[in-house]
This record gives structure tokens, C-alpha cells and sequence, in this order.
DNA sequence: TCTGTCAACGCAAACGTTTGCACCAGGCAT
DNA sequence: ATGCCTGGTGCAAACGTTTGCGTTGACAGA
């Protein structure tokens, strides 16, 4: 019947009481006799009545909401990852405002300007894969809002992130391709920009190293991580001295382009590299010409600790304000998983 | 350097001039002199100011924010669509509260509750698969919260809604194996409770009836749509008297299920079997033995046109307002399409 | 000189809450 | 009787904006 929800003014008038009354009875502030108390809460119940929260966010300060702002929701991992950041954030009352930078540097820029806009209370951020500047990140902390990063880290110094270590389970995959007998292991990784290009680097090399066997820089070569920047990462790689007869590839989609490109090849050798690749596609388990393993990244886990931290963070922000001093840096085990279907 | 956001109102004071002077100012306000605009100006940008939004929500009784409730952020589905949803808001300043049901009627009251809390403009919802009753929809129609609904739908009179009609998709997948010179076509349902096995069953029909072709009841068989399912729907599929030459499943995942059941029992008939299927994995492109057409439904598309309804809806409020009378009910027509790599 | 016009600006209410403080009656001890 | 506490309540400011209306001052026309 009515247009316009109830508001604690009309019941305090209804009732012939005081604004501050019913607000404090609502609250079962212990200074409201029980009758008073008693009376507010039925009319209340009777006129469904429900508090505004942006009254209540312009009063307190504080909005009970987290931006997340990630490069594509359509992608598996992080359609997974907001799934966590949901689920976790609804336990705790909180709401997510959601947007995608579509891997747009200036989008990511204008995002974050629009959370701050809309006063969120944090921020939960995988950064756009060709983000090069962090201004607008420092600018936040000017602010008191807290980011936790996910996934996509920026090179910055005193962040809260929750990461997944790709190294352990890089050191895996190569461990497993020289177990089953390569001696010529090639990396197709993503950009040096990304933190996590650096990780598979290093994984790699400390399991060579590890393993007695020299290490070849020829044998990574970067890539954009788009169809053709993949087919000229391959390009690269064959091209090499020591052809490789296996490959890691940055994620899933690179092991896809690589694959149907060395089958396109029609060449024996190349067809029969063997691939490992890192988890990012569900429907991997499905398919054929896979990798023949996949280091899993733990999507829904990241996602749920990075909003865990985050809303710890709200919640003990008046003691340490501005005091920061302690960084979480949650590291999540990557871990190599078999496909299926066994090797090729 | 500072803690706290500036305001407007220390735009004022430091200017020497009054608080509605410097929100005018910043609004090119007409009666404003250009000099003082120029001034304010200049120090809000020198500030960085932004306006604060929850102060604006709260006198203009506008959020431009717009909830989502959907069952599940993980699936595909709607992770594409939950991406059109993002993209369309954010090209009109609007922003998105987002919520995932888990396909549970309690929870998904509840959100439409919290929803209506952060006095959110509007709402876009794809109801939960057991949802019975519709009551918590109905209320929102007091506080004129206008709702979309897309996908699943309620069965409710005077609602708007976005939905994608199978059976034309159904349709044209069976004619499309006629064509092939197919004669025996099996089809792989869902549950007979979802709506969506009862449009494919009935396209079906239709597709086999307008073709003059005798209609077998034997030929559709049901499956809950897991793995071991599958597989029983195949064994009585394989086992009916007309050995079907091409089956026509529920969706992808039982596509893949079917394919693999049917490759391993390597016989030649079984193993060249044609398939037909539902689009709902994006990946479908990149493998092998894949069903040779999918019935594409547009994900992204019904999530952009429901934003885009609901957007319109919220600009033209102030118009119709309650006086409500047309409803819009978009229906997406499914669409066959072939696999890049043909048929089998 | 007076009136009218108009550009430029300020006042204050309003949006719905929360909360520190003041207030008042009644009861109790001194 | 005076003082003091205390349970119960109201006042009013504050959060940051927007906006209808009122107020200036200058200047043109008579």
C-alpha cells in the first residue's frame, strides 16, 4: 500500500515519542523501559519498518560493503573466485559491489575511483595484466581504505595480498617432465610484468638447478598470452638449439593455442610435445590433447581468504587505524594435479 | 596526507563562500559567476575531491546502484551473464550489489531483503530452481523496486522478463540432423521438473512431427544430468529397438559424458554417433570431440538485455511511475550453431 | 533620485539515522 | 528538608549533499 518504506520518524510520531527513543529501542539500548521498548518494536514489526542504510552509511561512516574489482567475470578462475568473495562476505553482512577492468588499465583506474565514490568500506582487487603504474592504489591508502590484492599482485611494497605459489608447483611440473624422461623442458610465460611470470621463472630454474641440469634461458620465452602471441612464443621455442619435447605454459588458454598450433604444424616431433599446463579451465578434465597435467591455482580458496583478511581488517581498523603495521602475505600452495586421461 | 575525504563544505570555508554556492558551482550551475566557478574548481580538483556518494543517495533517494540475485556466480551461465550485467550498468553509471542464492528459496529471501536495505534502485533476478512461493517478489512491487527477471523465471503475472525460448533452438537442431540424412534421433533430457525439458521435449515433436516423421516415445529418455546418468540414458538409448544415429542432450556436460561413454565402448557404430547439444561451456571451441552443432542461448545477451530493461525501467520512473501497465517480455530465440570443426 | 531587473550568491530545510548530553521525576539515604 | 543517584526520555548536532527561495548589489531606464 504505501510507496515509501517506513522511517523511525513516523513511528516516533505515531507513537507520540522521541526520534532518539525509538532508535535506541530498536537497539535494545538498556536506557528504554521495557514498555516503550515493547510498544516501538510491534509498530515497527507492523509498519515493516526497515532501516535505511544509507542514512545509517552517512551516519556511521561505514557502508558494510567491499568492492571487488577483477578483469573478467566470465573467465572460470575468477567467476570461481567471486563465488568465495560472495559467500564469505555474506556471512559476515557484507554486500559486494562488483566490476570488471576487462584487463584496462584506465578502466581499473576509473573503478577504483568509483568504489571510493561509493565509500566502500575495502576494496578486493586482481589487478589488470597490463597495469603498470600503482598510483592509484597508493592513493587509496591515503584514504584508510584497505585492499587486499588476489591472484594478480602489483609489484608494491607494504600490501595485503593472498597469492597462490606457483613456484612449489612449477618446481613439481618440471620435476614430473624430467621424471618421465625430457631433458629439453621449454616455458612459454606471461608478461615480466606479472608477479606471477616471475614465480614460474624461478620455479623453473630452481628445479633445474635442483636437478643438476643447466639452465637454458633460450628456453623460456614470454609471451602476451593471446592466440598469437602464443603461435610466436612457439616459434621462438622450435626455433631453439635444443628443441623441446615438453612445454610449461603460463595457463590454460596458452596450453590450448600452443597445442593446436604444434598440431597444426603436422610435423611428428612437434606433435608429440607433451604440455603442462597451469589450472584455470574447469572443462580441462574433459577434453582431449589437454596437458598432460595442470598445477591447480585454488580459485574458490583465494577468494575466500583474500575476503577473510579484507573483513578482518575492517573489523579491527579502529585499534591499529592508521598504525599499520603487519602485512598479510597468504601463500597458497599450488599443487600439480594429473589429468585425467594420463599423458598423451 | 589526509585521513579523510574533502568536502564540500571545506571547499566553502576556504573559499569564504557559502556550501551551496561551491555544489552549484561544481554542477555549472547557470547562476553561478564564471570566476567563482573557475575558483572552486580549481580547489576541488587541488583537494581531489569526490562527491560522496551515500550522502547524495540519501538526499536524492537514487542509489544508481542495481542488484543481482542468481543462483550460482561459478557457473558459466551466469558468470557471462553476471559480465553483460556489469558491462551494461557501468555504461550508464550504475553499479552492481551482487548476491548468489545457491539455488536456496530461504537465502534468496533474505538477499531480497538486504537488497532492498541498501535501497537498491532496481533489481535483476534469475530465480532459484526450487523457489515455490513468490511473495518476497510481490512486496517489492510496493516499495516500487522495479524487478527483471532472467532465464529462470517465475511464474507470475505482470513481471518483466528476458528468457531464451528452446524450443525454436530444439527445432532447428532436429532438422538440422534430418538433414543429414539422420533418422533415428535420440534426445538426452534433464529432470521433467525444470521448465527447459519440457521446451526441448517439445521441439522435439514438433521438429519430428512437421517432418512427418513418426514420433517415438523410446527415443527421448531422461537423466539427472550427472556422469553415471549419462550413461544409464545411453545404455537405454543404445538398447532401444531404433538404435539412434545422433542424440540430442541436455547440455554440454552430458554431451561430454555421452561422447566419452560412447568412445569407450569402441565399437564403430556407437562411435559415430552425432551430436547435438546446449551451449553452456565457452570452452566447447577449443576441443575435440566436440558435439557437431550446440543450441547457443545467449548468456551474455540476456543478461545485457535485462540490464538494459531495467535501466530503462529506472530513467523513465518518474513518468508512469505506479501507473504501470506494459510489461516487457523478451524472448531470445536459441540458435543452432555448427562447431568451427564441422561435424564428425 | 527612484524603481525595476537581473546576475550572483547565501540560508536553511530536507534526506534518515545515531548519539552525547541535558533533563525530569521519583526514590533513597543523610 | 536537602542532596544525590538513576531509570527513562527528549534535544539537537552531525554525517555530506541538493535545491527552493530569499537576499544582495549593481546598473539601466525613467
Amino acid at each position: 500500500m504505501r510507496s515509501k518504506p517506513a522511517t523511525i520518524k513516523e513511528i516516533a510520531q505515531l507513537l507520540n515519542i522521541s526520534i532518539s527513543t525509538v532508535s535506541r529501542a530498536l537497539h535494545d539500548h538498556p536506557s528504554i523501559g521495557l514498555t516503550t521498548r515493547q510498544k516501538v518494536k510491534k509498530l515497527a514489526r507492523e509498519l515493516n519498518y526497515e532501516p535505511n542504510q544509507t542514512a545509517i552509511f552517512l551516519q556511521k561512516g561505514r557502508t558494510l560493503t567491499i568492492g571487488v574489482i577483477l578483469p573478467e567475470l566470465s573467465e572460470a578462475f575468477f567467476s570461481s573466485a567471486i563465488s568465495a568473495i560472495e559467500d564469505t562476505a555474506y556471512k559476515r553482512n557484507y554486500t559486494v559491489l562488483l566490476a570488471q577492468s576487462h584487463d584496462d588499465e584506465q578502466l581499473e583506474k576509473q573503478l577504483i575511483e568509483k568504489m571510493k565514490n561509493h565509500r566502500v568500506d575495502g576494496l578486493l582487487v586482481s589487478v589488470a595484466k597490463n597495469t603498470s603504474s600503482y598510483q592509484h592504489f597508493e592513493k587509496l591508502r591515503q584514504y584508510n581504505i584497505p585492499i587486499v590484492f588476489f591472484d594478480r599482485i602489483p609489484v608494491m611494497q607494504n600490501i595485503h595480498y593472498v597469492a597462490c605459489d606457483m613456484e612449489t608447483g612449477t618446481i613439481d611440473a618440471v620435476n614430473y617432465l624430467l621424471k618421465k624422461g625430457h631433458r629439453s623442458i621449454g616455458m612459454i610465460n606471461g608478461p615480466g610484468t606479472l608477479f606471477a611470470s616471475g614465480e614460474r621463472k624461478e620455479g623453473y630454474i630452481k628445479a633445474m638447478t635442483k636437478n643438476r641440469l643447466k639452465f637454458d634461458p633460450s628456453l623460456i620465452v614470454t609471451c602476451d598470452l593471446t592466440e598469437k602471441g602464443t603461435q610466436k612464443a612457439m616459434d621462438e621455442l622450435l626455433a631453439s638449439k635444443r628443441k623441446p619435447t615438453a612445454i610449461v605454459t603460463f595457463n590454460d588458454y596458452v596450453a590450448l593455442f600452443a597445442i593446436q598450433y604444434a598440431k597444426s604444424l603436422k610435423r611428428e616431433i612437434e606433435n608429440n610435445i607433451e604440455f603442462v599446463s597451469y589450472a584455470n579451465l574447469p572443462l580441462i578434465n574433459y577434453m582431449e590433447n589437454t596437458p598432460s597435467a595442470s598445477v591447480e591455482q585454488f580459485p574458490y580458496l583465494q577468494g575466500q581468504k583474500a575476503a577473510d583478511i579484507l573483513l578482518d581488517l575492517l573489523s579491527h581498523k579502529k585499534q591499529n587505524d592508521n598504525e599499520q603495521t603487519a602485512y598479510y602475505k597468504i601463500i597458497i600452495e599450488s599443487q600439480l594435479v594429473l589429468s585425467p586421461q594420463g599423458s598423451l
